[in-house]
RNA sequence: GUGACCGUAGCUCAGUUUGGUUAGAGCGCCUGGUUGUGGUCCAGGAGGUCGGGGGUUCAAGUCCCCUCGGUCACCCCA
């Protein structure tokens, strides 16, 4: 028996988890306030949706995915990524019009782990549908940003570029690959296999980064309209104070995106994982899975990611009071005022057993509560003996009062 | 898929170079130090297939081979 969790997961366990439960709760709640409703969408899709959705072409569905056949003889693939399985569900459900999707959940791909890349990660995200203004992409890099700075990753630099519309890159692509052709031999047997069948693909490689430093690039390559949206986009972002750097050779590895894509990047990160989030515009992709066009943006944030990135912090409290029963008699009234002290918002526990004073006070110490409430012979007073576990000060309160006395 | 480094107690590691008695430390855990007080302090205790298999040897944690696992990087991406 192999007790090990498979390769490339883990266990979240606290205090890590505390501060997993933050971060969730963080993204939950400024979603809802940005008008994102919760989305929740099967953890596998049939394997077509990916494969035409994602690109057949691309490294996700070549490689890092997880297939298998069901007992149906269905080919299922889990999620490696949320959108187009929004997007299927969208189109399936008859929606119309403007959605405005949120959701969080894990996602599967088969890749070798390392620091911030796992085989099961967790990603926080939106999906902006039947929106082409160039408002929806800025609201939604927006939020991004903002949760960033809500989860304490300060300095995040947001990485711009466009990478026009299909049409656009018809001629672009023409010009790319004759320009790659032409240097050829000075590139990395990677980037020369990808000439033909993924061109804009060559111009994020790290290796061939001397080679590509003049290259064509997409943004000085498109049509009036679509330099516009882009124009507009820049625009925006300085209105809106976000620290952004337009990245001429950032293109996105999905094959779905059009126009805006980004990626951000907390600039004292260093890990070779360092982008904690990415996105951007993907008008053609309801197309692909037979839908209606549909122009749509959104965004995924790699929770992991971001929990490397903000490092080793105190991990928050998890509790504030720890009822220690000093007198057994006194159990149901104990219960009972837990029952009130959570009613109130007061994180509340104590031991489940009979057990010595010494024990509870242990225990209370471990699980790491703010308080300890004595329940004993003060209790016919109506008090309990109030003891903070940092200071060691004591004193007595009375119980009704202590949720009051706690936020001070 | 490619490469480098690393596997000894729950955790962090020493011991491996130069093979040699019952494999150690710190932290953590359990018990005790009498009444209703944790954390700190003192005393005791539990806990190890030295990742696994094979080989060399009188003798292997230590040398050789294979294998599994981990980490980081390439690649890829969140």
């Amino acid at each position: 028996m192999n007790l090990r969790a498979p390769k490339g997961t883990d266990d979240v366990f606290p205090p890590e988890s505390r501060a997993w439960r933050r971060l969730l709760r963080t993204w939950d709640d400024l979603s809802e306030r940005y008008g994102y409703e919760l989305v929740m969408t099967p953890s596998f899709e049939h394997t077509e949706v990916f494969a035409r959705g994602v690109g057949e072409a691309t490294e996700v569905v070549e490689k890092q995915m997880y297939t298998f056949e069901d007992k149906g003889g269905r080919s299922l693939t889990l999620r490696p990524e949320n959108t187009a399985g929004v997007v299927r569900a969208y189109i399936q459900n008859g929606r119309t019009g403007v959605f405005k999707g949120a959701y969080s959940g894990a996602m599967y791909r088969y890749e070798r782990p390392q620091e911030g890349r796992r085989r099961q990660f967790w990603q926080l995200g939106v999906e902006y549908l039947g929106e082409s203004h160039v408002d929806a992409d800025l609201e939604v890099i927006e939020l991004g940003y903002r949760f960033l700075l809500e989860a304490g990753l300060g300095d995040i630099e947001v990485l711009v570029n466009s990478i026009g519309d299909p049409a656009d890159r018809v001629a672009y692509n023409e010009l790319l690959t004759s320009w790659l052709t032409d240097r050829a031999d000075l590139l990395s047997s990677d980037a020369r296999g990808r000439i033909e069948s993924n061109p804009l693909r060559v111009l994020d490689s790290k290796v061939d980064g001397d080679v590509l430093g003049d290259s064509p690039t997409p943004a000085d390559h498109l049509s009036e309209e679509t330099a516009a949206h882009y124009a507009a986009l820049v625009e925006g972002l300085e209105a809106r104070e976000i620290t952004y750097r337009k990245a001429p050779r950032l293109v996105r590895g999905l094959d779905y995106y059009n126009r805006t894509v980004f990626e951000y990047v907390p600039k004292l990160y260093a890990a070779a994982q360092n982008t904690v989030g990415g996105g951007g515009r993907y008008d053609g992709l309801a197309e692909l899975l037979g839908g209606r066009h549909l122009p749509a943006t959104g965004l995924a944030l790699g929770l992991d990611r971001i929990l490397v990135a903000l490092g080793d912090r105190p991990p928050p409290r998890a509790l504030d009071v720890f009822l220690v029963i000093a007198d057994p008699s006194l159990r149901a009234e104990a219960r009972d005022f837990a029952r009130r002290l959570r009613d109130a918002g007061v994180r509340t526990d104590f031991v489940a057993g009979e057990r010595s004073v010494k024990a509870q006070f242990k225990a209370a110490d471990r699980r790491d509560a703010a308080v300890v409430a004595v329940i004993g012979e003060e209790w016919s007073d109506g008090k309990v003996t109030v003891k903070d576990l940092s200071s060691g000060e004591e004193r007595l309160v009375v119980a009704g009062d202590l949720p009051g006395w706690m936020d001070r």
